[in-house]
DNA sequence: AATGAATGAGCGTTCATTCAT
DNA sequence: TATGAATGAACGCTCATTCAT
């Protein structure tokens, strides 16, 4: 019994150090995320993302190798966010769920993961068109099957006939997914359109349409 | 009228000066406008914008105090031209046409100004986020006017009842823009699509909706 | 007449100019061969380099692309320092001198040149086996070159029975030539022995032996 | 003597681990040594060393205080080896050999350790003359006994007759060794000459000579 | 006896900017 | 009108070193 605490003990030291290591290398990347997002790559400096990480900017190169680096890993960690978020809300909906149910459900998560949960998925959106072609194919992956989850969704509803047959679904979700990543240009968390709300009424706009009943 | 019959040989050649002046500056922005579009802001260099102007990079500033005043000339004149096309484009119409039909010629110029003929444009969409806030305040009465363009119309449509009542034109507009700026990051001027179907599909998924009828 | 000043004084103006710059780049060089022969080239900063050529590190910039730039042209300045001086210095004998003569000229030449003439080509000898190979490779044509012209000097030697014709030239260079170069790491130029004296008992040294006669 | 026989199991594991630490501490040594030779003090890293030694970079200085107390004791060794088998070689020499045979064994022994032996004899000859001159200074006793051993040698085959009377032994020494010291720099343990013949060949120049009999 | 985490100074290099000409 | 030369601050990154464990 005595015996078994010291190793224990020994374990559990490891553990916390693992522990505090991941998390530095967690305040690193949170930080990159937030400038990234904000002032873009290039404009982001290390001594900035160190600084807002709390520890010296020499330190940064214990967690990783080069500033492209910590690019990679915030750009995957932008999609796999709100694509598990996604992919789990609509997941966990009722079988009987409308599709166009799905589909609001869907932008309401990117939405709320790009607007407010995600600096990773904020960073992402804003910065992918301005880094290095290489950078960007890094991302792709995910990023395609990202794009394959969202036509399924549409296909679905249009196969339920949700949807108008004659409609271009490729099209379609450039156009939505184009005002729904927009709104990260203009949308003010201080004011009025909850992001719900927000999300709703993009929904209503592409089913319905505008035009006069 | 005397100045334009004639002209000393001096003041020729002051004309010309001042001719060949002007279009170094020109160059100067050009170029800037195509690699800030391109790179982003900081990422590209006063050696960059040099080198593409075909002159010497100390030479730029004989004509801009700094790079910030470059920024600001590129992202004005990006937001002039497309509110010069659009306005114009829709100013010629016949007075008859339908307020979608306006609406259809301004996203069509808009884009085509975007994604085709203004480089100055696609800069200031593409850079717009993720300049100096002071940057985006000298920028921001002209975006105002335009957005209010905007507004005009969408209002005088909806007064006409071309747009559902009910509708909130404010939204409605960013859904749109929205839709229609991202385009620029998905639209390869190489494929299928001419931007003038783009165009219309976009409005007929705005104005009809895509649900089933 | 008068016309023609106008340019004159133009050309000279530039030429002054070039002057200068020239001047500047020959300082930067200067400091570094001195530098990399005394610390080495790992050893040696670009700061240190400007703080001694007089100017700005940033400056060493606009006249070489990198410090590995500087070190090719003071590797390259090096050899052909002692290339041209001893093949001119043994050029210049009457042409009835013996070989032996021809030799010591030539050591004396190299020695003078290594120990008190160029910074840069002792700075070549010192450094060269520690530098990257791709650096000591963008040498060896130079170096080769100039062993070259001492195998000729041997040859003709033994050619004309001044040298034992057992003797194995090729070996018998790399002897001499190593005793030279070494006495950069001991020669002190405040101390008794001259270089040419040094020279002398060298080649007396080869050619006589010290045993017994 | 109880020690030996019969150590308590605590002794036993002392004695292990002060085996184990001395391991480590000359794996450390060994890496520097090798590293040193190669590239140079200043190009080489303590990670470099560590990488090589097998242990972590911070645990160098739990047997360490710096990388210059690495420095010194591999450049004390370097010249304890090269003394050390040189004197041996030579105190175990039949009594009646000849001076210029225990020159030759001496010459032959120094070529040995620098070529092939001693990392540390490489590393001590190859950098000496770009550290600090502190560190220079810490080395320059064992130098000074290390020379006064080869002049005792010469000094020794002068005064038996081996040597010419009038021959400057100080610049015997220097001439000798340097084309030795300097053979590191072409020696290729890949080609032809062995060390035996080349020990033999700049002996038999240096007492000889290679002018024609 | 050894490690993992962190530091901070300094490195080679870049860049917007200045200025004499 | 434009350039060539130079600056100096800051950048991404490396390194010897420290220290709690």
């Amino acid at each position: 019994m005595l015996k078994d605490k010291a190793p224990t003990s020994g374990s559990r030291q490891k553990t916390l150090r693992v522990r505090k290591s991941e998390a530095t290398r967690k305040r690193i990347l949170d930080a990159a995320a937030i400038l990234f997002g904000d002032q873009g790559y290039t404009a982001t400096t290390l001594r900035q993302i160190a600084k807002r990480a709390r520890i010296d900017a020499g330190s940064i190169y214990y967690y990783f190798a080069s500033k492209e680096e910590i690019l990679d890993e915030v750009m995957e960690i932008g999609i796999r966010s709100v694509s598990e978020a996604v992919e789990q809300a609509v997941g966990e909906l009722p079988p009987e769920s409308s599709h166009r149910r799905r589909l609001e459900v869907a932008v309401e998560t990117h939405m709320y993961t790009l607007l407010r949960y995600s600096a990773y998925t904020s960073a992402n959106i804003a910065i992918f068109a301005q880094v290095s072609r290489k950078a960007q194919d890094r991302n792709r992956l995910l990023r395609k099957r990202y794009a394959a989850f969202w036509n399924d969704i549409f296909e679905a509803a249009q196969d339920a006939g949700e949807i108008s047959a004659t409609a271009d679904l490729s099209l379609v979700r450039l156009f939505l997914l184009g005002s729904v990543n927009w709104s990260m240009q203009w949308y003010d968390p201080k004011k009025k359109n909850s992001i719900d709300e927000l999300a709703h009424s993009f929904c209503t706009m592409l089913f319905d349409g505008i035009g006069p009943k």
